[in-house]
DNA sequence: ATGAAAGCGCTAACAG
DNA sequence: CTGTTAGCGCTTTCAT
C-alpha cells in the first residue's frame, strides 16, 4: 500500500507535531502556554495547528493529566428569575476562569438529589464543583475528591475541601427592613422564602436583626414558596391584619403576589400597606405600584466564589484570598411609604 | 515490600475486577449494560463496585470509545423567564436521555459568538450540540463533526447532520393575534423582539398570517429588545395613535412595559387596548390587569428537539421519528378585551 | 458467556 | 530550549 492516502481524518498532536517539524511534547507545550519554548517554534505550531483544523481532545487530556478543567454545578430545576440569574452569573465566571461547565440540576435541592447530582458530576469528571443555593436538610453525604463550593450556604460537606460564598443575603434582607423602618414603620412584618433553604433563612436572620437592633416587635413570620401564588395566598391573610403596614418579602415573584392580595383585600400599596421585595427583577419597575425592591449581586456571589474555588483546586495548600463584601443596592421604587398614621 | 500497602487510592475497574474474581472486559460489559454476561456474574461485579465505591472514569471511557455521553449546549447569556426556562427544560430532556450536559453562553448570540461556543463545546468533547435560539444573520462557520439541533431556529449549518425543532411559534403568535381579532378587533399590532432573533421573526409571521387570512390592514411592526424598558419606549409611541386597540407583543416583559406606558398616557387596558403577552410567566395573573399570554411549550420543544438529536447522534442513518406539534396554549387573563366602540 | 492484548491521544517525567 | 519514553483507565477487537 502506498502512504496512508484516504480521507482527511481528524488531526491529532502527531500530525501538527510532523507538520511543524517538532516533537509532539512541543505541540503540548505550546498549546499549554508552557514556558520554555522559543517564540519560532511557537509561532510554526501554532500556524500549523491552524492549517489542519487540529482540536486539542479533552478526553485524553483529561485521562493523562488527571484534570478535566471543568466545573460541575448542581443547580435548582426552577426557572425563577433568582436562580436563572445566579446560573448565568456562574457560567459567565466559571468561562473566565478557563474552566468548563458542566450543569446537573435537581428538582429541589434536597441533600439526596444533591448528593445524586455530585455523584454524577464526579463520575463525567470535574474539577471542581458547586452546589448553588441547596435546601437546609440534612447532610449530604458522597466521597467528595474534590473542593465544594456552596453559594449561599454554609458548607454540608464539612470535608476540608469546601468553600463558601455567598450574595450577603442577611445583609441585603437588613437593609430592606431598615429602610422600611426608617419610613416610620413601627415594625415590619416578613415573608418568607420556604424555610428549608439557605437563603430564606439568611434572610430571615437579616430580618430579625434589622429589628432586633432597634428593639423592635417582631411578628411571626409567613412562609411562602417563592411562587407569586403563594405570595397571593400569604396576601390575604397579611391583608386581615390590620397592624400590618410593612412586609419585606423574600423574592420578587412573592411581593407581587402579596400586592395583589391586598389591593384585592381594600389595602393600597404603598398608602397603607409599603411592600420591599428581593432580587431585582427590572420588570417590576412597570407594574402599579413599581416595586421597591434589593437587588442580588449574583456577577459579584459568582465571582467571588469561583476565585476560592479555582483557589482551592489550583493552590489547595495556600492561604485563601479574602471574600469582599457583596456591594448592597437597595431599588427604592413605588411600593414603600411612611405609614398610614404617622403620629406628627 | 510486603504487598502494596498505602492509602486507599481511588479504585479502577482492575481493583474492580479483582474483587469480583472476573476480567476487566466484564466489569466493563456489567457496567455498559451489554448483553451476554450471567446474572450471577453481573450481581457480583456491581457488589464489588459498590463495595469499592467504584466511580467510572469518563475520560478514559471517552478516549477509548471516541464517545462523551455528553452533549453541548450553546446558550444565551441572559436570565429571562423565556430563555432560563428553556434551558431547564434542555437540562431535563438531556439528562433523561442518559447524556450529561456540558453549556457554554452566548452574550448575544451572534454567529461569532456561536461560532467560538460551538468550537469550545467540541473541544471539550460533547456527541451532539444543542444551539439555543440563536440570531438570524449569517451562517456559523465552523466545522462541526457531530449533529446539531438548532432549537426555534432554521439550520444554520447547513450541514447533513443538523436538525431543527421549534415552539411552533407562529403558531402561538397566531393564536393570541386570532384571539384579539375574535375580541372583536378590526387589526392588531405587533410589538417584536429585536428581528435579528429567529423567535421574533417567526413570531412575527404569525402575526401576519393571522392577519392575512382575515384580509386584515396589517400596521407597521414596533420592534423591541425583550426588556420591560423597550416596552415601555414602544407603548409611548403607540399610545399617540389613537387606531391601535390592540397590541400582540412578543414577550411578557414587553407587555407589561407597553401597558405601563398606555396606562401612564392615560388608555386604559384593556378597556381602550388589549394587550396579549408571550411567554406565560405565571407571575403575570398577579399584576393589574391580569396578562393574557400564551404559554411557550418549553418542555415539548426541548423534549422534541433532543429526541431528534439523540436519534442523529446514535442512529444517524436511519429515518427521523416525526416532529410532534407543540401544544398552543392561550392563557386569557385581564389584559384583552373587545374594542371600545364596538359596532353593535 | 468470558478473557487477553492492543491502543485511544494526550501529558509527565526525565534526558539531553 | 527540545525530544524520548511510558502510561493515564477504559473499550475495543479477536480469541476461546
Amino acid at each position: 500500500m502506498v502512504g496512508g492516502g484516504g480521507s482527511p481524518a481528524v488531526p491529532r498532536s502527531a500530525d501538527v507535531a510532523q507538520l511543524a517539524g517538532v516533537s509532539r511534547k512541543t505541540v503540548s507545550r505550546v498549546l499549554n502556554n508552557e514556558p520554555y519554548v522559543s517564540d519560532a517554534v511557537r509561532q510554526r505550531v501554532l500556524e500549523a495547528a491552524e492549517e489542519l483544523g487540529y482540536r486539542l481532545n479533552n478526553a485524553a487530556r483529561a485521562l493523562a493529566s488527571g484534570r478535566t478543567r471543568s466545573i460541575g454545578v448542581v443547580a435548582l430545576g426552577t426557572a425563577g428569575y433568582g436562580t436563572a440569574s445566579l446560573l448565568v452569573a456562574i457560567e459567565k465566571a466559571v468561562r473566565d476562569s478557563g474552566y468548563a461547565l458542566r450543569v446537573v440540576s435537581t428538582l429541589d435541592g434536597e441533600p439526596d438529589d444533591i448528593a445524586r447530582a455530585v455523584d454524577s458530576l464526579l463520575e463525567q469528571g470535574v474539577d471542581g464543583i458547586i452546589v448553588s443555593e441547596p435546601v437546609i436538610e440534612g447532610e449530604v453525604s458522597v466521597r467528595v475528591d474534590v473542593p465544594v463550593l456552596f453559594l449561599g450556604a454554609p458548607s454540608a460537606f464539612g470535608g476540608p475541601r469546601a468553600v463558601t460564598a455567598g450574595v450577603g443575603a442577611d445583609l441585603l434582607a437588613r437593609a430592606a427592613t431598615d429602610h422600611l423602618l426608617d419610613l416610620g414603620h413601627q415594625t415590619v412584618h416578613h415573608l418568607a422564602g420556604p424555610l428549608r433553604w439557605y437563603a430564606a433563612r439568611d434572610r430571615v436572620e437579616g430580618w430579625r436583626a434589622a429589628l432586633a437592633a432597634r428593639g423592635r416587635h417582631q411578628p411571626p413570620l409567613v412562609e411562602g414558596d417563592w411562587s407569586a401564588d403563594s405570595g397571593y395566598l400569604a396576601g390575604r391573610e397579611l391583608a386581615a391584619d390590620p397592624e400590618v403596614t410593612a412586609v419585606f418579602v423574600s423574592g420578587d415573584d412573592m411581593a407581587i403576589g402579596l400586592i395583589h392580595a391586598l389591593t384585592e383585600a381594600g389595602r393600597r400599596v404603598p398608602h397603607d400597606v409599603s411592600v420591599v421585595g428581593f432580587d431585582g427583577n427590572p420588570v417590576f419597575a412597570h407594574v402599579t405600584p413599581p416595586l421597591t425592591t434589593v437587588r442580588q449581586p449574583f456577577d459579584a456571589a459568582a465571582g467571588d466564589g469561583l476565585r476560592l474555588l479555582v483557589h482551592a483546586i489550583e493552590k489547595p495548600d495556600t492561604q485563601m484570598p479574602p471574600a469582599s463584601d457583596p456591594p448592597v443596592e437597595l431599588v427604592v421604587r413605588g411600593s414603600t411609604a411612611p405609614p398610614p398614621s404617622s403620629p406628627s
